[in-house]
RNA sequence: CGCGGGGUGGAGCAGUCUGGAAGCUCGUUGGGCUCAUAACCCAAAGGUCAUAGGUUCAAAUCCUAUCCCCGCAACCA
């Protein structure tokens, strides 16, 4: 029998920085359901990668200092390495710089063009000629540049459009008439009511404004913009040919039957991908699912608690699974989850080290103990059991129940209630007690022979999302992972198996304090040598910041800054803005008007009568429509409190600072 | 009135679409047990389900208004 196929994919990642943890869960994710899909037996392509053009490429190489295509080379390899670490078992890498993805971008784009749906147009909007940059009506500061307050003039750019116009009924009656083509659903009204049913403008797909993309072909001002090149991936990947001349891999799998994106672009996925399709006459994924983020808790990134998250991090102090059940565990179907060391150390101890680890090894050691390992079903049954051996057949019916809606969380909890089950027929059962009696030796061995039936249920279920763990259980109880279709049979472990006489502890309990400690010393990654990290040393560490030097610069560059020492005026906030006050600051006999970032750190009423450092000459600029003639200079620490530098002696308003 | 998410025992959450006895994990307290990683098992305490109105035989759940938090956007000169 031919397997069904499966088709997942993620986002590709966008190459512009380390992933944190938030992107990371993505990957954890559709791993975990591609493995789950092939463990039902599905024919299962996983394909992930990266998306790496743009002007913001672009721009962060060329301060690197390198090319684009070096830039993008060696952050695509941190992913993938963090993807490798996380244990992932994607079927396909696909970079958008790929040759073959380029090709056929340059096709499709050419294909569409040809055929109508593409057409070249004007964009219009403001442009500021000194910033070279064009910005919408809504995107003005009252009618200024919001990057520098000068005037705007309407200005026209050459650019391709794609008429999405032309195929929105279509997609509003696939929407309707697919209610699963958006998950959660609750995001399916968003889309409709905010942007399908108020009537879409066409989209701009190419750019002249930088070069760090695919250029068009026929067009070699314009390179493709990200919508064509980013979300083509998905067909691109398994060899789609907009010729007609597709690969095998496109044959077999395309449609995909399920995209995992994050929420936020979940506009893309479910609006312009369908309708580049439509025009291409290929036929729609079947789901798209915008999943919830992993918000990393306590408020704000913060280097100095260790907040700032990262999956080698975590890995290298927790160990992949951990990681994984972590994030797997704690995201819920569609609210936003929060990850803390805190919530790291408490859900692996409960869970992992408690009720999972721990019933390994008491069942392998008691096994041991009282028969030298080995696991042998006499059948000596008791009213008991059935509880323990209806709740292990049961389980996979549940896990399935909540894959089929992608509620990963859910399932990996009903596999722990298995686990919990197990230990609470330890207590029932009382082996100690039955070893005490040479007559129940038979029950005895009757009672470790369901517990190591159960828990081997239990650990091929979780094979899919803690794949490590599963076979280090097997390992230790001999065997190898249950066949998905005999999961709801009781009595599949070999009677007679020897167990491992040296139970390995799956996952040590964790002591938060340490746990932060080790957080604490990765920080500092620049300190090479950091052996033993005490919190005293972590603490002095924390005090000093080293930045990136910034390139040397003479005399003359400096003596263009014209710093003066300014008297705080008055000083009230700013409406409708959560940062930023605005001062009246007494320079000699002039006064300037300064808006300045510091809300949270300062009250207006203690600003009043401050004497603080200005830079004077600075090209005044409109921030939130009100002009800034100035700036204060704050001293900034590693988690961006700000404190005012002021003389360290009195002196009058307006003496120079040199 | 920029967009969105949320307010449920001490903490973190489910339940809200499709009204019908307020649930889960952690923590706390008491007890049990000793095979095991100070673990495991049992029990208890603890909630006016943000507030105020409304609909209903019945509201955490539906309607209206209000308050408060948090993201994003904008703005940190």
């Amino acid at each position: 029998m031919d397997k069904k196929p499966y088709y997942i994919t993620t986002a590709i990642a966008y190459t512009s920085g380390k992933p944190h943890i938030g992107n990371t869960y993505e990957i954890v994710l559709a791993d975990s359901i591609a493995r789950y899909k092939r463990m039902e037996g599905f024919d299962v392509f996983f394909q992930t990668g990266t998306d790496e053009h743009g002007q913001k490429i672009e721009q962060k190489a060329e301060a690197a200092g390198v090319t684009p295509k070096e830039f993008v080379d060696d952050i695509a390899s941190q992913i993938m390495g963090i993807w490798d670490l996380m244990n992932t078992s994607y079927d396909k890498f696909i970079r958008t710089t790929d040759a073959d993805h380029e090709k056929q971008i340059q096709k499709i784009f050419k294909k569409l063009y040809e055929q109508g749906d593409i057409y070249k147009g004007e964009y219009e909007g403001m442009y500021c000629t000194p910033c070279e940059s064009f910005f919408t009506s809504s995107q003005l500061v009252d009618g200024k540049c919001p990057d520098c307050g000068r005037e705007v003039q309407p200005a026209k750019e050459e650019a391709y459009f794609l008429k999405l116009s032309k195929y929105t009924d279509r997609l509003i009656e696939h929407i309707n008439t697919h209610p699963e083509f958006i998950q959660p659903e609750s995001r399916k009204n968003e889309m409709m009511n905010n942007f399908l049913l108020p009537g879409l403008s066409d989209l701009c797909v190419s750019r002249t404004s930088f070069k760090w993309g695919i250029p068009v072909d026929f067009d070699s001002k314009h390179v493709v913009y990200v919508w064509i090149d980013a979300l083509s991936n998905y067909i691109t990947g398994l060899g789609y040919d907009a010729d007609g001349n597709h690969g095998e891999l496109y044959k077999k799998y395309w449609p995909a039957d399920l995209h995992l994106i994050g929420k936020d672009i979940l506009r893309f996925h479910t609006i312009y991908w369908p309708i580049m399709l439509m025009a291409l006459e290929v036929p729609l994924p079947k789901q798209v699912f915008g999943h919830p983020w992993l918000l990393q808790g306590g408020g704000k990134m913060s280097k100095s608690t260790g907040n700032v998250m990262y999956a080698d991090d975590l890995v290298s102090i927790l160990g992949v699974d951990a990681v994984r059940y972590f994030v797997m565990h704690e995201m819920p179907f569609d609210n936003d989850g929060v990850i803390t060391w805190e919530l790291l150390v408490e859900r692996i101890n409960s869970e992992l080290a408690n009720t999972l680890g721990n019933l390994v090894n008491r069942t392998i050691s008691m096994s041991n103990k009282y028969f030298d390992g080995i696991v042998t079903n006499t059948g000596a049954k008791e009213e008991l059991d059935n509880e323990l051996s209806l709740t292990a057949i049961k389980t996979s019916g549940k896990v399935a129940e909540k894959m089929k809606e992608l509620r990963v969380a859910d399932a990996i909890s009903e596999i722990f209630t298995l686990f919990k089950r197990c230990n609470k027929y330890i207590d029932e059962t009382m082996p100690w007690v039955l070893a005490k009696d040479e007559a129940k030796k038979d029950r005895l061995a009757a009672v470790l022979y369901n517990l190591t039936e159960s828990i081997c249920i239990g650990a091929s279920l979780l094979s899919p999302f803690l794949p490590e763990t599963s076979a280090r259980i097997f390992a230790q109880l001999n065997t190898t992972v249950r066949a998905y279709d005999r999961l709801d049979i009781f009595g599949e472990y070999p009677s007679g198996t020897k167990v491992t006489e040296t139970p390995e502890i799956l996952f040590a309990r964790l002591d938060i304090k340490e746990v932060l400690e080790k957080a604490e010393a990765l920080k500092p990654a620049a300190a090479p040598d950091t052996k033993e990290s005490s919190s005293e040393i972590a603490a002095l560490e924390d005090t000093a910041i080293d930045l990136d030097a910034k390139p040397e610069i003479t005399y003359d560059d400096f003596a263009k800054l014209q710093f003066q020492v300014g008297e705080i005026m008055e000083c009230k906030a700013v409406e409708k803005s959560k940062k930023l006050l605005c001062s009246q600051v007494k320079i000699g006999n002039q006064m300037k008007q300064i808006v300045s970032g510091i809300k949270q750190y300062y009250s207006p009423e203690e600003m009043v009568g401050k004497k603080v450092m200005v830079l004077v000459n600075l090209k005044p600029a409109t921030l939130a429509g009100i002009l800034s003639e100035g700036m204060l200079l704050c001293a900034e620490d590693a988690d961006g409190n700000l404190a005012l530098v002021v003389p360290e002696k009195n002196m009058p308003a307006g003496a120079e600072i040199c």
